[in-house]
DNA sequence: GACACTCTTGCAACCGATTGCAAATTTTCA
DNA sequence: TGAAAATTTGCAATCGGTTGCAAGAGTGTC
């Protein structure tokens, strides 16, 4: 069980061409490089570690036969020693909002930048969040990244006994929340929806919401009827889509459409606006003229001019840089107390509502 | 740098109810469970091992004591010593055409019920695999999927040297391939759409297609000319747009349009299709009544009502299962002949072409 | 040239598991 | 009942690194 490194450094004696493919496949080790170094063990791991006490020389040497072998360090190996993995939970069950492509593009390259390494984790309708800790758990990943905007808020919850750092990216916001949240006041947003299609005169308002389950759309809905409760002349309906999907949109509001409609509808996400203005398509209608629509999220479709839609732009970068930044800060201080990091949203006008009335 | 096992033995002899939360934080051994058990550390590691040699009595006391204690085995040591990690790399640089994130999903879902992880790395741009290569051996990955139909050949070319098990999903196929290809024929998908939009009475016929140097670009242009090529009375032109994306195939579309446009475009994939419709709708013109189109892929979207394009169905169910059975395949026999395995692609027939004249 | 001080280095224990081997136990069968 | 066979068990070495500690080398000063 040991030929790796007895084998390997006959071959580094023979040729260093040779070896160099031979060492891709018998991977070198700390001790192959001490040898051929001329130093101990841990000369060598010093040398590959930062601010550690060598000379100069010592890690020229090293560098040198490292460089030679192939070799570098196994960072599971030290993971063992010294608890840190580098390895970072990426937690999600949304794989059909293509939204969420842009996020998990920008939560790579945002950890890959930092030296950390996603594992990905696909949800798919599990709800249960002691498989998923388990399984993180047993990667010793450092910390981990909760993607979602769906999730019952104990999913999160069971996280806070582990001592495993975590941020719920895309969450509720909450007072005193159990992990870090970072994302938007989806509340404030469902207001901002309302004030927007009052602004415009409609009288007769709608909301298309997501899961009825999914914290944001409950907040979102709370915050539009909490803008609009009471006033008079203005009337209000809503109605939950299957899922925050193409298809959920539409049939919702194919259904919509077969009764009778509001003159414009919150939509409690882009992906939903598309398939409602398919549905208004479908039937031969269009927005604004029509119906008025509005959505949430400008996810890059949205600005896609056959689709043009009037909607409130959510930050992903930021609350994606933030949560990466409040990742890499628990590394050091696990302990900190968790907050709700909340990020402004901004109406995007675009085509698919009618114009501000003076 | 001791305090885990120790404490936890002091936690665990006060009181379970409160050891649970605790063995949750200080995360408990294979030693603080076989102190528990009172048996060796070897016996719980083996009751942890399918088929290994444990009585059933020892087992029951062991998993009594790993329930108490909250333990399960941490994979990165075991990996250490097996040289199994379980750990998948699913590398990919497209992260920004919808069907990935499909792509994704099937992907993790598939791995995770093989009881694999995938650690996702996001090329953005980088063309050098060396560092994708150090890196993913630094975490001792099992296997390396990279699902990208856009690297260059020598990408993947690198990792033959290494003896690690490597699968590329969608990647260009070969007589004699360097490492397993599981993918479609994109030459006989060229050809297939040029055929298709022969009989369906076209006489000017271009290829809108992804980027140049994409290899999928490469062999769907050559596999379509191949069909059309010296056939008289047909006439042919090919160009190609930046990126497999939206506003690639928009802008070159617009482009095309503004001189003079052939009176069908096979298009390189069905993000560049719904980019070439939107060109033609700002123009006020429609598909198939001013320009047929024909995509490839069939992602979701192209059968959304408003979008409704007609494609060439690529099977990516078959070809990621495909992917992760080789993958797992090669786990037991790394040394295994790589072979193209290749799957049928249908024409899917919706609305953007007119139909096939008698 | 001797002394005190700082910087380097190697030894050996450790991280949390697995596994070959031999001893101890149980089972089987005459 | 007893010996042989089969099963179970623990010891100790190992995987590839890290790190506290003490010894060794190097520097500066008087």
């Amino acid at each position: 069980m040991k030929p790796a490194s007895a084998r390997l450094v006959w071959f580094a004696n023979v040729a260093t061409g040779l070896c160099k493919s031979w060492s891709a496949s018998l991977v070198a080790t700390l001790k192959d490089v001490a040898e051929r170094a001329g130093v101990s063990r841990s000369a060598v791991s010093r040398a590959f570690t930062e601010g550690a006490s060598v000379s100069g020389r010592t890690r020229q040497k090293v560098y040198a036969a490292a460089e030679e072998l192939g070799y570098s360090p196994n960072a599971l190996a030290s993971g063992l020693t010294t608890g840190r993995t580098k390895l970072v939970g990426l937690v999600s069950d949304n794989f059909h909002n293509p939204l969420f492509l842009e996020i998990f593009d920008l939560f790579t390259r945002g950890l890959q930048s930092r030296g950390l390494r996603p594992l990905l984790v696909n949800l798919s309708g599990e709800r249960d969040p002691q498989n998923s800790l388990r399984m993180l758990r047993q990667y010793s990943v450092d910390g981990v990244i909760v993607a979602s905007s769906t999730l019952p808020p104990d999913f999160t919850r069971s996280f806070r006994g582990a001592t495993i750092p975590i941020v719920h990216s895309f969450g509720r916001k909450a007072e005193k929340p159990d992990v870090h949240v970072v994302g938007i006041d989806n509340h404030a947003c469902g207001a901002m929806a309302a004030r927007t299609l009052l602004a415009r005169g409609y009288t007769s308002l709608g909301f298309l919401g997501g899961p009825e389950e999914a914290t944001s759309t409950q907040d979102r809905l709370a915050g539009f009827l909490q803008v609009l409760k009471g006033r008079k002349g203005i009337s209000v309906t809503h109605s939950f889509a299957d899922g925050y999907a193409f298809t959920a949109g539409r049939e919702e509001m194919l259904r919509l459409l077969s009764g009778d409609p509001a003159e414009a509808y919150f939509c409690g996400d882009d992906v939903l606006s598309v398939g409602a203005l398919s549905a208004l398509q479908t039937l031969g209608m269009s927005a604004p003229a029509d119906v008025g629509i509005i959505g949430l999220n400008d996810m890059e479709m949205a600005s896609w001019p056959n689709i043009n839609l009037s909607t409130i732009r959510q930050p992903i970068e930021d609350i994606i840089d933030a949560s990466i930044e409040l990742i890499v800060n628990m590394l050091d201080d696990p302990e900190r107390m968790p907050e709700s990091r909340l990020f402004r949203c901004d109406v995007i006008e675009r085509g698919t509502l009618r114009p501000i009335v003076a």
